[in-house]
DNA sequence: TACCAAATGCAATAAATTACCATCCAACCA
DNA sequence: TGGTTGGATGGTAATTTATTGCATTTGGTA
């Protein structure tokens, strides 16, 4: 979805929530929509800081978690012990580096298609999963060439 | 695999691997392994502190971290920013719960049995993947019940 | 049994996230 | 258009999760 798309998107969840539309939650989905990769919070807070000074961290984490809420974000996980976030909410593959940390989309949308059941035997009522490939990036394989042993 | 199983696995290992057999690291293993879900380090340090006093925190995280490079334990990705751990090294889908962060096995060893490229077009080795199903554990949908509206 | 490198325990530190609260402003209404 | 108000923000402090430095202890081996 286009960033202009992403942003009527926003304008009218906002609405129909009742949810303010301010300028930090149309800067911070900006900023997150028109990235490639899956940035953690505080990647997002370095790129906005800039942009719009004054911006606190403190509203980059609360307003991915409203956006979560809304659906119009997703939470995606990563290896590393740090929340990374896609305005692209259609299921699809994530390639992990486990070098960099760096998340981003596996092109092959209709790798990892499933159907799990709505509940387990156990109870465990499934509403959403996530399909993740985990190795290392070009860049971080380049790096790994010069020092390896 | 059994509790006993890994206990032998974990001592042909540090054998051949020339590393030490303590007994914080059986006393891990075996918290480990006797658990049926996958404990953070957190837990796992609360579980053992109480059975081996004088064991540090500390010695828990390095520990672990230990048992992931030599092959011994599996870390598993949750939604939660906390590492998660695994006895089970091989390849199995994992339920996740929103609620509670617990993470447990997915009873179908078959589901979402999928067979990655070795390498994307980006040039992204891939090495590993996860299937992770996401949803609300019995116990928490009960308490659910009980606060909605 | 004695040695030594590796492992441990403790304390301090770092990184990621959340809580708190005074101030501010987007949305709504007259 | 100006006033009102409840939700949102910014800054700091606190919390949670994980890591590091260093002195002490100990498993493995001669």
């Amino acid at each position: 979805m286009s960033e202009e798309k992403k942003q009527q998107q926003l304008k009218e969840v906002c609405r129909s929530r009742g949810v303010s539309l301010t300028p930090q939650r149309r800067a911070i989905m900006r900023a997150l929509a028109v990235r490639g990769d899956h940035p953690t919070a505080d990647q997002l807070y370095d790129d906005l800081s800039c942009q719009m000074p004054g911006m606190s961290r403190t509203t980059v984490y609360r307003v991915l978690e409203t956006f979560v809420k809304l659906g119009l974000v997703r939470k995606v996980d990563s290896r590393a012990s740090k929340a990374h976030f896609d305005a692209d909410v259609t299921l699809h593959p994530h390639l992990v580096c486990l070098d960099c940390g760096k998340v981003c989309d596996f092109e092959d949308r209709d790798f990892g298609v499933l159907k799990p059941p709505a509940m387990t035997d156990d109870g465990f009522q499934i509403v959403d999963y996530a399909v993740t490939l985990v190795g290392y990036c070009r860049q971080c394989r380049h790096h790994e060439k010069a020092s390896s042993d």
